[in-house]
DNA sequence: TGAGCTTGCGCCATCGATGGTGCAAGGCAA
DNA sequence: TTGCCTTGCACCATCGATGGCGCAAGCTCA
């Protein structure tokens, strides 16, 4: 066919020449099917040892056009810049390749525009199967995959039209606001209108079940909720100093204890106390809805909630293993509840 | 060809055959390049409506294997649970998008065996470019890119075989040990052995310059550098821990001062600190090589030096888009030093 | 010794998109 | 009315790997 390299690139055809053998029996030899196909060893050897002097590398795109499967993962995630997500995707590539398949990741910035477009372009690339991670959408995207018929699993958010592994996000929150009740009252300080929740966004699945975590705590513990303590105005960092801006204008003295929803705002609300001369960052309690080794330096009182990177990943890959998930599956799995300043904070590996 | 979706993926002869027209006047209309095969206006828009009213998605695969390019631009990196490297990868797969390149990001653990094989896994699927982040052996992979044609360029980590984009990391080593000297000047306490290193890998291009710069800082400040104060023992963190178990049970004290070297050693660092009752963290003054948003919440006194990722990855790009670099191009950026604590510190966008 | 089985391999269509080439119909000028 | 050019499209080989099928040679057993 060829007369050896025309681009670099080995072909069957190339070694087939050169092996005096059929490409056909070649290409059997190079996928490991040539048992099955009954060539002798003799051949698969020599044909295995001509192919690694040559340097041949099969093309996937040839033989994923030929098979059904491209044996690529796709997945989306809203960012790289957060222990949780960084830690997600780090654990899929490692367990997508332990199953020799190709880990295809790709962060989409919380946009449902550039995650539909992402996901397109996967599914343009004939990926085998796709996780959506943290997506705002979810529904959108298993349209999208159902019409290709790629399986399509939900991490992080949960969606109707297809499977989902995502944390108990009312427990921890609830957990997470009577650990600060409870430090207000070790401060000896009051609880009404002591406590602020900022960030994350209102409509979406993650955030409101944390906000009913945090108000039925409240509850429970018979403090009143004040309508303005609860800033759900986004996950980006200058978001959350906007509303920090607007809240200290509006007259209210800062809470002395807030609960932040992600790392992300977390950063904002770092950044806003650092610019204000009036504030000091040692006045107040955190909690936060994420977990990062280093944020729990922030002062002495500091919550956080680590989510179980490693058990959700863990049976991700058990659904994808499987396969016979049901659509309509959510799985919540239990985050941990850490103290910053404590030893265990530091020590759980991911 | 076919009478109409066989697996869900419609193809051009699907609406060929609806359209009645040929495949290749349906192809040509969905690549673009119908109006240089004088296809009418009219007879493309009734192609395109089909098109979308079927949902056609072009089969990428199918399309790489005919042209030389997949558009596919793949990076491997050593690890995402690092600011650093977490924000190359994010503004690596902005950049490629607004190119029209699809990224394929995969992170590697800086393992050489691990990093050789996810590179013969992009060759295979053809990718049109590699950049290679942080890798440990950038020559052994800029020599498996040669083979297939495929230009590589190395990024953090300079490699002799092919173009690279690196921090100076010189330079940022003796001011971050200046820094550090005049830290412990500042609380009155002496330079002699009072100054460690910690972290990184010795035989490593970025460390033996950091070390370097590390080096002649104590020289041009008349200070003795002890060997037994530079543990270059690896990045990861319990390779830390290791070496500081080890230092402290030689019987040093634990100097005032310590250079450290990346976000992942000071993790190790900062967890043997918390779990050493007779260390105090506020006792020492810190030097981090990179920069997290959290860690300059450490104690009151920590610098960092933050590489410049914006600047680097606008290098890179700018070198892809022409693709003129010649292979011994090495081009140094220069990190910046910032104080933990102050504003700027957390001021800066990645 | 011939029917039937096993071994070992080659032939060829196929996956979907692409682009070179060919060709008919229509237009226009001489 | 002939020759030539433009317009608008179809035909078909090709990219590389894959696997169903066929077939010849050797082997076995009645």
């Amino acid at each position: 066919m060829s007369l050896e390299k025309k681009d670099g690139n080995v072909t069957i055809y190339d070694i087939a020449h050169r092996a005096e053998a059929s490409a056909s029996t070649v290409g059997a030899v190079m996928n490991g099917t040539w048992k099955s196909r009954r060539i002798s060893e003799k051949r698969a050897e020599l044909i295995l040892s001509i192919a690694s002097e040559m340097g041949y590398s099969r093309n996937m795109q040839a033989s994923a056009l030929r098979r059904e499967r491209t044996h690529i993962i796709g997945m989306i995630i809203p960012m790289y810049n957060s222990r949780y997500f960084s830690s997600i995707a780090q654990r899929f590539e490692h367990e997508a390749r332990a199953r020799g398949l190709f880990p295809m990741v790709s962060c989409t910035s919380r946009d449902p525009e550039l995650e539909q477009a992402t996901v397109e372009q996967m599914l343009s690339y004939r990926v085998d199967q796709i996780v959506c991670t943290g997506a705002t959408d979810p529904d959108a995207i298993a349209t999208l995959c159902e019409k290709h018929g790629v399986p399509a699993i939900n991490l992080d958010l949960p969606g109707s039209r297809g499977p989902s592994i995502i944390s108990d996000n009312y427990q921890g929150a609830y957990d997470l606001t009577r650990g600060l009740l409870s430090r207000l009252r070790a401060r000896d300080l009051p609880s009404e209108a002591n406590l602020l929740f900022v960030g994350g966004r209102p409509k979406e699945h993650n955030t409101s079940e944390r906000v009913r975590g945090f108000r039925n705590a409240l509850k429970d513990a018979g403090v009143a909720q004040e309508p303005d303590l609860l800033l759900t105005c986004g996950y980006a960092r200058h978001k959350a100093i906007n509303a920090l801006d607007e809240l200290s204008a509006s007259g209210r003295r800062m809470p002395a204890a807030i609960f932040v929803n992600s790392t992300e705002s977390l950063e904002g609300v770092m950044r806003w106390f650092r610019s204000r001369a009036d504030q000091n960052i040692n006045d107040v309690s955190f909690g936060c809805f994420d977990w990062d080794p280093f944020a729990t330096f922030i002062n002495s009182d500091v919550l956080m909630v680590r989510q179980n990177v490693v058990e959700m990943t863990d049976i991700l890959f058990n659904w994808i293993d499987n396969g016979n998930v049901k659509h309509t599956d959510v799985l919540e799995v239990q985050p941990t509840i850490v103290k910053a300043a404590s030893l265990e904070a530091m020590m759980i590996e991911d």
